[in-house]
DNA sequence: GCAAAAGTGTTAGAAGTACACCCATGA
DNA sequence: TCATGGGTGTACTTCTAACACTTTTGC
């Protein structure tokens, strides 16, 4: 199927954090060889993939995490392209790889579109379809990945940066509807990079029309209850 | 030879922003069929191109601006990849293409990625090397050019003036080493769009360590003269 | 009663915003 | 003398940063 033709030279990879109310996770998978024991350990991976001829890049960032992982509808943001000459050095990597797709013709450097989501890990989420071999591993202890995947990870938080800076209400999309002000705050430290004092952030609260206090508080904890939030985005503008 | 050998799907776009004291132009390459009248009047380009098997995506963007416009040397930062499947629809670029590559094989889809530069247009660079078929054309007044080179500009537009919020010391790179105020204050509402009262940011540059008031002056100018700066890096950090 | 996290106010300094007139120069 | 752009000050508001103790809840 023309529609399925593997272009050799470009490729896609998703750096998704996934909030689980006090830290970030990255989502990973697992690079295995097809008949490998399911319980061997092996590496893991982004997800990320080949581009086909056929699509565009966004649709391809879209495609290749709804087949490795089975999330889909998620906001991708493209973020970098990386070129490096040595990105498939690692042997190991460009036999996967090679095998992954039935290529015959040995493949050369390939450039991979960097896009990275922002979402939040729900019950559902936190264990993820069985069909996958996905799973969420803390961004602030990571094993070593496979390819650059490390590098394109320390790209990603970089430019979150930035962008979380710029349009601050992306930090809601790593947030159930109903959130504590404590999610929030660790939601800005782990996105931003940046401390900041929780008095202060509180009087920051205040003054966003578009976070609204809920009558509601937290359940089941054992502690005293923190009030709920939501964010309200007609709110944001004026 | 094997290291000149040319990637048919991945190509570079370099958008040149020259600023001339007063206003931001795009440098722009001719898109002329060899063998064509000098004077046909034919389409603008980007100066890019595809990029060769064995460099880097940042090679290959400083490469293909020297081979097209002479400029070496000069801070490009990456800013988006470009990937839709329309990219090679017009039929004359497409054919313009395959005869600049020579190539053999018709074109499928190109992922262009994109580059910026912030530069100063001095005298020598206003009138560029006769070499090339290079030129400056004033970003608020731009023709319909080649490809989807139009798009491009504005997503480097949007793009720049993220990076120029959060790192502003990059203006300076559009200025001569010796500037006015007014120079200073139209690059920095050109790159990042917005409007800004003149009093208030000469009082802003008063409090910059790193803008340094000399003595001297402007010369030959039918207006009072304004008093020159220079920018020194060294004392941007404290 | 203790462990754990929630929630709260003041002050000082810095930075931003709004606003209008006189100055120097060359033609 | 006129046209052109250069240069300046004040008052107000907003934002930022520093700083420590009391409250609620479940166990």
């Amino acid at each position: 199927m023309s529609h399925e033709q593997i272009n050799p030279y470009v490729s896609v990879d998703c750096v998704v954090l996934g909030f689980d109310g006090r830290q970030l996770n990255v989502l990973l998978v697992r690079q295995r060889e097809e008949g490998t024991d399911e319980n061997s350990t092996g590496y893991y991976k982004l997800p990320g993939s080949l581009i086909y001829m056929h699509e565009t890049l966004d649709e391809a960032a879209q495609r290749v995490l709804r087949q490795l992982t089975g999330l889909s509808q998620v906001n991708l943001y493209q973020f970098y392209a990386f070129g490096a000459l040595n990105r498939l050095d690692n042997q190991r990597d460009r036999v996967w790889l090679e095998h992954f797709h039935r290529l015959e013709k040995s493949l050369e450097r390939i450039v991979s579109v960097g896009y990275f989501s922002l979402i939040r890990i729900n019950r559902t989420m936190l264990q993820l379809d069985k069909g996958y071999e996905a799973c969420w591993m803390p961004l602030s202890d990571l094993p070593q990945l496979a390819f650059d995947h490390n590098d394109i990870i320390s790209k990603a938080m970089e430019k979150i940066a930035g962008v979380v800076e710029a349009m601050p209400e992306i930090v809601f999309s790593l947030l159930p509807r109903k959130f504590t002000a404590s999610q929030l705050f660790y939601a800005y430290s782990a996105t931003t990079g940046k401390t900041m004092d929780i008095r202060n952030f509180h009087k920051k609260l205040h003054t966003m029309p578009f976070v609204v206090p809920l009558e509601e508080k937290q359940k089941d904890v054992n502690h005293r209850a923190a009030r709920l939030y939501r964010f309200d985005r007609r709110l944001l503008v004026p």
